[in-house]
DNA sequence: GCAGGTAACTTACTTCGAGTAACCTACTGG
DNA sequence: CCAGTAGGTTACTCGAAGTAAGTTACCTGC
């Protein structure tokens, strides 16, 4: 009855290891990371135990791959969809929108990486801490090309805001289902805009 | 060699409840809440384990209980903080003021509420959002008292912005310790209020 | 000051899941 | 068709969550 291999065993590493991390994804997003186990993300990839860890070290390992993944996948996105934008509120607004589209449709990467908090090992947090960083960073380029003059403290705290707002507006999206990306970014700017280039304009913005 | 009882046993429930709030915060904050165990804060609380379950049903619990606490005081010092001030400028400042400073002092306390995302029961979480809500809340109203035309869903919004920078800026500052409670609230209600403000002062602001 | 009731507490388990040692087998090139 | 190895499994250990059943300090009335 078994009609050219329902499903194939014995695939090369690297697919093997990529169907590792959708599944986990998926399990990690649904249950949560405390309340998945080990054995029920083997079983429902098709494969004992023993190869998360020889693909993973551990639990926190896996877990870890999975946002590795989704963070990078995102900073691409939103690196992606700022190329090409024209002056630095322009850039900020499609960064938002690119952020805001990309965790709607991808919403079981976005709930995982809020398990971020279960992480203990530092080393890893510091290499998740990174990979976020060089998100700050990216904006707080964008401010200071806009004003040179701007304390660089001042603007690593401004990149701050811009994240945090933007991250918390996400989950407040998820309870307000009327509320989409666009109407999401509109809010971001026209706080978060308004504040900076107020502060700035003055005698700039020809 | 025993003094007056060193330490004494046999406490009534409500003390004993405290104390393993009070120690459980510290070793969760310390380790993290997956690398604790209630055999550790058991013996650190001199009682055996049991005790723990008595009182608070599940490891999980025990961390309900300790967010539970950190959350309401914190609300209770930034409501505190708020009665009093004059305008939703002060309002927010004064807000922002004593919950920096709150954080400041209750280190432990502040790395306990990042634990949140390790809870996995779906009423627990509930519960949690809700005081997190009345806080938001909080400074939803003050923005509706400023402007009583704004649209309700703007002002949760914007309420959603302020509590997201806050709590991302606190998270930065503990790697600056040289930006002290001042400083944050500052970079805040610049970027924030200026934000807000702009948006409303034209035919307001006497 | 001593019965006895109960609130506070303990010992000694069961269970479940992370992590591992040791062994096995399908596919590859010669 | 044989051998080497990448990919895989079975069957365990061990630590920590959670629990059943029993024990002891303390108070209260007599």
């Amino acid at each position: 009855m078994t009609t050219t291999e329902p499903r194939r065993k014995r695939m090369p590493k690297a697919q093997r290891k990529a169907q590792m991390l959708d599944i986990a994804e998926q399990v990690f997003a649904e249950r949560g990371y405390l309340a998945t186990s080990m054995d029920e993300i083997a079983e429902r990839v098709g494969v004992s135990k023993p190869m998360l860890y020889e693909y993973f070290g551990s639990k926190e390992g896996l877990l870890i791959g999975c946002i590795h993944r989704a963070r990078t996948e995102l900073l691409d996105r939103t690196q992606q969809a700022v190329t090409g934008a024209d002056g630095p509120e322009d850039v900020l607004r499609e960064g938002l929108l690119a952020f805001f589209e990309f965790i709607g449709e991808h919403k079981q990467a976005w709930s995982l990486l809020r398990q971020e908090a279960a992480i203990t090992v530092p080393s890893a947090v510091e290499e998740i801490e990174g990979i976020r960083r060089q998100q700050t960073d990216l904006i707080a380029a964008v401010i200071a090309a806009f004003d040179t003059d701007m304390d660089p403290t001042e603007a690593e705290a401004f990149a701050e805001i811009v994240v945090g707002s933007t991250e918390r507006l996400a989950l407040w999206c998820e309870r307000r289902p009327d509320v989409g990306p666009a109407q999401a970014t509109t809010y971001v700017m026209e706080v978060v805009w308004r504040g900076v280039a107020t502060r700035l304009t003055p005698d700039q913005h020809p």
